[in-house]
DNA sequence: GTGAAAGCGCTAACAG
DNA sequence: CTGTTAGCGCTTTCAC
């Protein structure tokens, strides 16, 4: 490997370090024999430019960071996480920015990455996975003036610039769903209070529900953690309440209830109707096929890097918003398939 | 956020740049009170070194990259990839490097990112996820000299430093397993030839059959994808042939074959028992629980990059190999739980 | 134990 | 269109 400097392909080609870095770098300015000749040499040598000089003198290291808390990096068991990195990977190829990684897995991680990320010189920009209540970092990232925007609504959004799917309209429109289908005791199993995610998607159940004249009965919202094992207990304390439909607010959650029913000796849609959140590869070869809320992660993640790269180049004033819209799948476990019923 | 230099500590702790060098870096030869009254400022003044004029002067970037080629970032659907990050992402915070992380999904994306990271001044080290054959990528980091640590064994393992699981004992202690459980038409759903973890786990099968001498049947020998569906069908192409039991590259195949078997109206583990590969969280409560084999991926990866620090330090040269253990989980799929039989 | 000075390799005015 | 000249902010000899 070569340890060449701009210096030594200037003086190969016969022109000066200038020149050379205006060929790198594209600029206008060069006449078309000279630049061919200059990479003609750098093509020969094998030369590839340092990237710290580079960073140091044009003060843009072409770096974005993506920080995943360690609320994120536990739900390693579903897909969410590496579908989103796949889709900020894919814009920084396409953009020609590098992705650095930052898993917040410990409390001793949290204290030793702040000072990492908010080293100048380092990243042009942060990704933030939050939705947390209480995110300090957020608050520590948004007063360092890095830009950053903030994947999921933070609980308080003044002045940030974030992403997120409408889980609102999403989960109103799974439970729409199902009273269309006529179910009369619609429940739900919600996820823990602490994260926008399940506050967004508890209130579009319960504003579906309110909008068609239904009162919410608190017996029928029970909160899970996310996880089938989760969706399993939370499911097994709602069978007295005796729901006919249960909207988990994930997929994982989802697939434990419908154990709990299946292990009850219910039947599904029959006996209670479930619609899941997030479309999981197993969603659809579960027993029955999963009707579920499919979000745009990839999309999402790709999306956020091109507003990142807006405040970069733009300035983060005004603070932008995006919501994605979700797409309802169905498929046999709501009944859809099998009953029908006045809308 | 401060745009302070070292300068500008070193003044208003009335030091020189060098000292306050000394201090950021922990070098001796610094007075105690010294070196108190320059963190004092650092502290104050909310002081953080630019990493880009440190990697310059240093040529140390503090920071690896991980690559992930192609045929692994489509394998999104399991949770081996993000494990895997999550021991390298730990690691790397513990040894305080950044994690730069490059996902290969195209071939677009394959011609970009060698250029990228080839670049001096970028990374200290790579680590490399390979075991595909005709890996082109990893031949051409290996002639550009800087120190590669491959994830998996290469085919053409030459003066490569790699680490891998024992997937031939693996396989071998899976099928051994059956054996001593008594089945007698033992059949394998291997993953696609051009990977070396299919070879070496189809060569622990082969091994485990021949040393209790038995003929290795052609007819129970299928090709797999290591997805859900690739399961399922290769699963029904192996029915005709009538195995008793079947041994799954993959847990996603051997849930794939579970759904086969399943639609057969056949029973597990009484007509045909099913051990897996990986362990993932669904191989628990799978319907009868999997047996299988539980990887440590994430140390698997934290101790790549303790390997890859070593050849940092240390030079490349004798190649560093790892070979890990692999632990067999039994549950309800094998039979064990219900059936003895003589070892 | 501390400071002065010389770079690390590149970009970006500024001349010409 | 091209070359000259300053830095970018830090580390690291080398003196003292």
């Amino acid at each position: 490997m070569s340890n060449l400097t701009l210096e030594d392909i200037a003086r190969q080609a016969g022109v000066s370090r200038s020149t050379v870095s205006r060929v790198l770098n594209d600029h206008p300015n060069v006449r078309e024999e000279v630049r061919r000749r200059v990479l003609d040499v750098i093509r020969q040598t094998g030369y590839h430019p340092n990237a710290a000089a580079r960073t140091l003198a044009s003060q843009r290291s072409l770096m974005l960071g993506l920080v995943l808390p360690r609320s994120v990096s536990s739900i390693f068991s579903d897909p969410y996480f590496p579908r989103l990195t796949q889709g900020i990977a894919q814009a920084c190829n396409h953009y020609n920015y590098t992705l650095a990684l930052f898993l917040v897995s410990s409390a001793e991680d949290e204290a030793k990455i702040y000072p990492r990320i908010s080293r100048r010189g380092l990243l042009d920009g942060i990704l933030l996975q939050s939705g947390q209540i209480g995110d300090q970092l957020m608050d520590r990232l948004l007063a360092s003036n890095i830009p950053l925007v903030v994947i999921g609504r933070p609980f308080n959004p003044d002045g940030v610039s974030y992403i997120d799917v409408d889980n609102v309209n999403a989960a109103y429109n799974a439970v729409s769903h199902l009273i269309r289908l006529g179910y009369q005791r619609i429940a739900t199993i919600a996820g823990p209070d602490n994260s926008t995610v399940s506050i967004d998607r508890k209130e579009g159940y319960a504003r579906a529900l309110q909008e068609r004249g239904r009162k919410i009965d608190p017996s029928l919202i029970v909160e899970g953690d996310f996880t089938e094992a989760g969706g399993y207990y939370a499911m097994q304390s709602l069978l007295p309440a005796r729901p006919d439909a249960v909207f988990a607010a994930s997929d994982a959650m989802a697939i434990g209830a419908m154990r709990a029913i299946h292990e009850a000796g219910l039947r599904i849609p029959e006996d209670i109707a479930v619609v899941g959140f997030d479309d999981l590869p197993f969603a659809a070869t579960a027993t029955p096929p999963l009707t579920t809320i499919r979000q745009p992660i990839a999309p999402l993640g790709f999306k956020a890097v091109e507003i990142l790269l807006d405040l970069i180049e733009n300035g983060a004033q005004p603070p932008r918003r995006v919501i994605m819209d979700t797409e309802l799948v169905v498929r046999d476990s709501c009944g859809a398939l099998k009953r029908r019923s006045p809308g």
